[in-house]
DNA sequence: CACGAAAGTTTTATGGACTAAAACTTTTGA
DNA sequence: TCAAAAGTTTTAGTCCATAAAACTTTCGTG
């Protein structure tokens, strides 16, 4: 924005310029090596300013992640663009994306840092931004159900916020444990996502 | 045990000691105020004694906190022995046990270095015991789901353990969000719970 | 354009979790 | 009784995070 003065531009090119160093430096070093510092000398700047922009070390590897969202939310429209034929494989193939572009962007134990700081700090800015970002993906779940209403595979008189609400819940719950498990793979936690499905499908139609 | 030598008594009844002192400061001062050199020098050893016993703070606290996992499953399965009229219910009964409990015994915010330390330490001593209490937690809802289907309410069909396994996961998924968020109160994820069962119903039973 | 206020940065100092290694003490078993 | 094993303490250090004070840059206004 040309409107901006030059003390706004500069903060904002400046913390893009820490956003892109460290985003060097995690790929390179990976995330507990790296230290604020490191990042502050590549930028020439004191460790201090960085905490100026950043509430914290995980606060900053978020910043990281939410710029990789655009890329999963066009993943998740094509694939609801493909109109998939039952509930069961699309939730399945949300999860499946899901976990296959984290794991494209960031290895487990980044997660796990990732993760562990969206519950401790609820409040802060961390907190509040991963909720937004669970947020939009519900909102895309919700697209994809009514999709399917539309298509008259599911009633009319289903809450589909509601639903919507809880099925990603339920795939995000099986994200997290994947996460949390080195030796569990992606093909594990599909198999697991879809026999959820199945089981509740069996409970309810009775 | 009457078996052991002096070394593994010693050892033992430290462990217990320092747990003793952890709690009351813990419930004076608070977790975040208590300091590792603080519980130390209450048990008149060295911090880094602390660290012979347990990885880390949050590892301590988790160790307190499984202490009081008895009186957790009393709870429930009294609760199932009142052989609740329906699954919807039981599981809200469930979470609602499990959130009241929880509240009891820890605020939020440290409940919160609970589960965030449980992501984090997958791996380690700390994610081993948590992941336990987990499938503890995961048989008694298996029970639970066995009875109702003795009482022929769920079809025998059904695969108990799968669908013990994803209810406890939704109803967990929730728990995390009652704890992730201070404004959040009890009956608000009850009603949240209850109504992702409906939603489930309400497909499902198309 | 000059000057004071506002915003932003750096320096300095501090606290606390955690780790590693070396020195020391106690227990154990032969 | 004595040496090895186990456990503890001291010491020293790294890193995250925060606070306060001093300093520099930008901005709006007269």
């Amino acid at each position: 924005m040309a409107s901006m003065g030059l003390r706004e531009r500069q903060k904002a090119s400046r913390r893009e310029r820490i956003l892109e160093i460290a985003k060097a430096r995690f790929q390179t070093d990976g995330y507990t090596a790296t230290t604020i510092e490191m990042i502050a000398k590549d930028a020439d700047i004191s460790a201090v300013t960085v905490y100026n922009y950043f509430d914290s070390k995980a606060g900053l590897l978020l910043a990281l992640v939410s710029e990789s969202d655009q890329l999963l939310i066009r993943q998740l429209k094509a694939m609801i663009a493909r109109k998939p034929k039952n509930l069961v494989d699309a939730v399945a193939s949300f999860g499946q994306i899901l976990r296959r572009h984290a794991m494209s962007y960031l290895t487990k134990s980044t997660w796990r840092e990732v993760l562990s700081a969206s519950i401790n700090e609820g409040s802060s800015d961390f907190g509040r931004t991963y909720l937004e970002l669970d947020n939009v993906l519900i909102e895309l779940m919700h697209a994809m159900i009514v999709e399917f209403q539309q298509r008259k595979l599911i009633p009319e008189a289903v809450d589909g916020a509601a639903l919507a609400d809880c099925l990603f819940s339920l795939q995000n719950i099986r994200f997290f444990q994947f996460i949390a498990d080195d030796n569990r793979d992606d093909e594990d936690i599909d198999r697991r996502l879809r026999r959820d499905l199945e089981s509740l499908k069996a409970v309810f139609s009775a």
